[in-house]
DNA sequence: ATACATACC
DNA sequence: AACTGGTATGTAT
């Protein structure tokens, strides 16, 4: 039953060129993933890729057969626990900060004869991440060099530098910490914060410890020969001081203001720039950061109407922890997007695990975590200290 | 309890 | 010639 073209569509479920991601809209599809299939094909990759994805149709099968089983009766007194909704939090401001094309942004930033060049960080087996240019020929983290040389026959692979990232990174966290000294990292280039205290402090804040000079580094302008009165008419130009050389920007102290001032300091200290999401929970400041990307931010306020109205359309896969596996799975049902997802809660319900459809039901309802995990970064050194493990664990 | 699968960067 | 490596969590047996 399984015809050839049927498994080269089911492939490219698997291996083909993912789009989703920021940099990569308007390409030639067909053409690219032709070139990625003929590179792979006979490959143990490729033959692995091949069973695994027999298995995911295999699980799907089981589904759709489960589900061909299911009564109108089961489905309508499938119970989905109300109380989620009585229980949402909008009152904690949660960012994620995304640097852009990190490691490949580095190299760039150290070696201008790349800056215009489609270049990749990694090496012939295997790319961590790609620059902008690059990403216009496919090219794109995750996929082996000499796949993305086929794609695209200029590009420049450097070899990955994990020392000078992990410098690089750490000049970031300390302009994190600024704004949330328990934030998360998640990698070297993304973060969570909880920045809700940090406004509550802002808005008692003059101007003046709201002020960076674009040429200076580090710290507010020198607050002695600086009136506020100079910026009163012009919040959001960049005024400029008589007698002081040097461009002079007022950040405001809504947290949109706060967070363009935070990438505002890093792109300062680093010379990188960075991307964020501003929202009421994790889950959807992940999705946020995701959306402006490269060097931009988005915010949802903090209104259930303004929540719902951003997860309507917004394609499951978009969520951290849906995958490409779990998106076939509801593609199978007709699920796209959280929207539809919240539809047919009552069937997820019955056909997957309680831990799986809490899930979908939590995104569906855009709802997420709403706390930082405890994590402190101690100020001198920048070690996270989380609390004391078991002793099993240690 | 263990192995395997999914997902993330 | 060549498809990461580390961690966390979920699923199947």
């Amino acid at each position: 039953m399984d015809g050839t073209a049927d498994s080269r569509e089911g492939m490219l479920s698997r291996m083909a060129l993912n789009d989703n991601k920021a940099g990569m809209e308007g390409l030639d599809r067909d053409k690219i993933n032709n070139i990625i299939l003929e590179a792979s094909k006979g490959s143990r990759f490729y033959v692995n890729e091949v069973k695994k994805e027999q298995q995911v149709n295999e699980r799907i099968g089981k589904m759709m057969r489960h589900k061909a089983k299911l009564t109108e009766q089961q489905i309508q007194k499938a119970q989905l626990s109300a109380e989620l909704e009585m229980g949402r939090e909008l009152g904690r401001v949660i960012v994620h900060v995304d640097m852009d094309a990190f490691y490949a942004a580095v190299e760039m930033r150290d070696c201008p004869e790349l800056k215009d060049k489609p270049m990749a960080v990694g090496s012939m087996s295997m790319l961590s991440t790609s620059n902008y240019h690059a990403r216009r020929y496919g090219v794109r983290a995750a996929m082996p060099g000499f796949i993305a040389k086929k794609l695209c026959p200029n590009l420049v692979i450097v070899p990955l530098n994990f020392d000078k990232y992990t410098a690089v990174s750490e000049q970031v966290r300390e302009v994190f910490a600024a704004y949330d000294p328990h934030f998360l990292p998640m990698s070297l280039d993304e973060a969570y914060l909880d920045i809700t205290e940090h406004l509550h402090e802002r808005q008692h804040w003059p101007e003046s410890m709201r002020s960076y000079k674009s040429c200076d580094n580090e710290v507010p302008v020198e607050t002695d020969n600086l009136s506020p009165v100079l910026f009163e008419d012009s919040p959001s130009s960049s005024p400029s001081l008589p007698g002081s050389d040097g461009k002079v920007e007022v950040f405001g102290t809504s947290p949109e203001e706060a967070v363009r001032e935070m990438r505002f300091r890093i792109e300062q200290k680093t010379s990188l720039t960075a991307s964020a999401g501003i929202a009421p929970n994790m889950m959807l400041a992940k999705v946020c950061s995701d959306k402006n990307k490269p060097n931009g931010q988005y915010s949802i306020l903090p209104e259930r109407q303004a929540v719902m109205d951003f997860i309507r359309d917004l394609p499951v896969r978009k969520v951290s922890g849906i995958g490409k596996v779990t998106e076939k799975m509801l593609a199978a049902l007709d699920i796209f997007t959280c929207a539809q997802l919240g539809q047919q809660m009552r069937v997820l319900s019955l056909l997957f695990s309680e831990t799986s459809w809490h899930h979908f039901l939590q995104i569906s309802l855009g709802l997420g975590s709403t706390r930082i995990e405890r994590c402190v970064t101690l100020p001198a050194l920048s070690i996270r200290v989380t609390e004391p493990l078991p002793l099993s664990e240690m």
